[in-house]
DNA sequence: TTAACGACAAACCAGTTGGTATGTCAATAG
DNA sequence: CTATTGACATACCAACTGGTTTGTCGTTAA
């Protein structure tokens, strides 16, 4: 009775298998794209079955746009922008997040090979889906505005000059980032991300007062 | 004799027909990725046969490589190394090139709404095929070399510091341009570009000695 | 004059893809 | 005890897609 009930629980639970589902269409997006995603690919990942997906989603763009707001931005949320929300030291913690980009979210190789998930979806769905576009502006907003609200801080503290547009310079940090990324992924070489990496630290170098 | 020679000659061209389906499928790739790319759409763009196609590029993929060899990397040398080789003042002509982008290349609404064809095919591409990657990454370097020599000459003319390591500076500044399209590509507004590109332009002038 | 060839056209094909219709079965409500 | 429902499984399909085969026709070389 008891182990019939738990085999049962085990086999059959429906937010447990959701949420595989959505682990696995995500890892297809991220490396083959949104339309290069396949869900017999998904299918297979899940050992599930086609009436089992179409079960929990009622098509292919809805399980897409459930990656979105499921997966890939508390992603981000939970990589970058917590770190950032709970450094004492706003600048150098702006600087620390970045130098450890690689070693962030997933194995460096991951990042290296597949780049930033949200940027990817960004590049490839903005201009041709604009419920893709709105999730994906919504989770770059919110990220500029923790990189925004970190330099107001560190401008506080007197570590940036005063007369620096922090919403500014948050748009091209954050762009900064994402071209780093970008630029490293086709090279396919940390080597060139932390080259990169460094003209970005210098830049936010440059803010400082000069003594 | 001459008028039926004429007529022969516009029908069939095969350099001419060669190159509609090379900006046909350019097109196409621009706007939907490669992957998203149908060669129905080619065929139909130029109004000729899948026979015809096929005739002249032996599959997808090698139609492919030759937008990028034939189409992107030239536009990429036009548009963007030209101008800089050729302007007295390097480092205000860096800047202009960056000021200009919206303009430049296409029509403005153009680059908003799909961003860099380069940078577009090597987000898509450079994990999945290692021809497209390295057809890509060769456009990405030359690009950065003439940004570094660009950088090196205003360094002779000290409009920018000695210290300043040119080929991490062009690296980055390659990137994050990058970066900047793809932002408010995403965001389509032009008015972000704006706002990323003045980041941009600050962390260049950043470069300059302090007087 | 004719055989070969280049440049295409038309028709066709097999594999894939997103999506659907139907069936099964255990849990739960009445 | 039974009717219903949620959570899947199985089988299937129409549309599409890259690619192939075969055919046409004007030009060119021998």
């Amino acid at each position: 009775m008891e182990n019939l009930e738990a085999v049962a629980r085990a086999e059959r639970n429906p937010d447990q298998t959701r949420q595989r589902i959505l682990e696995a269409a995500f890892m297809e997006m991220y490396r083959n794209g949104f339309q290069g995603m396949r869900l017999d690919e998904v299918i297979a990942a899940t050992e599930l079955t086609k009436g089992a997906l179409y079960h929990h989603f009622p098509n292919k763009r809805a399980l897409g746009y459930a990656v979105v707001d499921e997966v890939i931005i508390p992603t981000v949320e939970a990589v970058w922008l917590q770190p950032l929300k709970s450094s004492a030291e706003p600048l150098q913690g702006l600087i620390d997040v970045i130098e450890q980009m690689p070693d962030n979210e997933h194995k460096p190789p991951e990042m290296i090979r597949y780049g930033c998930p949200l940027n990817n979806l960004a590049q490839e769905m903005s201009p041709l889906d604009e419920g893709f576009r709105q999730r994906l502006d919504y989770a770059f907003r919110v990220w500029q505005d923790v990189i925004q609200q970190t330099l107001e801080r560190a401008q506080q503290k007197r570590h940036i000059r005063a007369g620096v547009n922090c919403e500014e310079v948050a748009t091209f940090i954050m762009a900064a980032m994402e071209g780093c990324i970008g630029l490293a992924k086709n090279a396919q070489s940390m080597e060139r991300l932390h080259v990169c990496n460094r003209g970005l630290i210098q830049f936010i170098r440059s803010l400082q007062p000069q003594k």
